[in-house]
DNA sequence: GTCATTGTCAACCAATCGGTTGAGGACTGG
DNA sequence: CCAGTCCTCAACCGATTGGTTGACAATGAC
């Protein structure tokens, strides 16, 4: 996968990863602690958060076992940041679409850069 | 998949698709001009389109072919909400523990209602 | 030191994904 | 009407994903 919003963006396509990391805003917990209410087994939930933490979501003292996870506030800007530039791009074309062309006209359509590196 | 955001989140783990919503930000576009500039074939493309669409990230009008692509806003509201609202936990949290725990102890760890429903 | 608890690793499985090719459907332009 | 263009559908393929079970490493309690 490699790139940071993918991953981002690919962890919380999951229902079970959104709900842990929903918890853990209500504080740290072990990995038990995380796995207890759902039906599926602890490898399964440790699956999921090796992914959460691979993306940069979570976090782990990595103090033996019995560590506790703990959600990581950085990645969340990046994707906010990524979503709220073409949300509100798209929102501006919506209602005032003159208004705009301008900005628009500068970074976009003139030289189209292929897809490998990310239009940051 | 079925559940919007899960949907949504899936749709842009992908950077082919990223990448065309980013496009899409500089007006809509027919697929052929959007799969234009990528390597991989016009099918493909429209799968991407078709992914994206059933998302509600774009829409079409479906006036037969060449029918242009266009960008909704709606959806990244969603995910704006839902991201926005864990990660200012997050650094509540991580900045000024104490002062948040009252608002902690509100709706989390009381009676934990199990995965099935997103907690909204 | 012993032993139960906690978590991860490894192998496997069915389902999904991103891509391909091939064929065909539906407009558009003359 | 006919030809060509644009796009999608269908079948297939290899890789990845979310889940399982079983084994085992490491820590904590006594």
């Amino acid at each position: 996968m490699s790139d940071p919003l993918s991953e981002a963006f690919a962890a919380l396509a999951d229902p079970t990863r959104r709900d842990l990391v929903a918890r853990l805003t209500g504080g740290d917990a072990t990995v038990g602690q995380l796995a207890a209410p759902y039906q599926v087994s602890v490898q399964a939930i440790s699956k999921h958060l090796k992914v959460l933490e691979h993306a940069g979501l979570v976090s782990r003292d990595t103090k033996g076992h019995r560590s506790p996870v703990h959600l990581e506030a950085e990645v969340f800007d990046l994707m906010t940041k990524w979503i709220e530039r073409y949300r509100r791009r798209a929102e501006a074309r919506y209602q005032r679409l003159d208004a705009v062309l301008a900005e628009m006209n500068d970074d976009e359509e003139a030289g189209y850069r292929p897809p490998r590196e990310e239009r940051t």
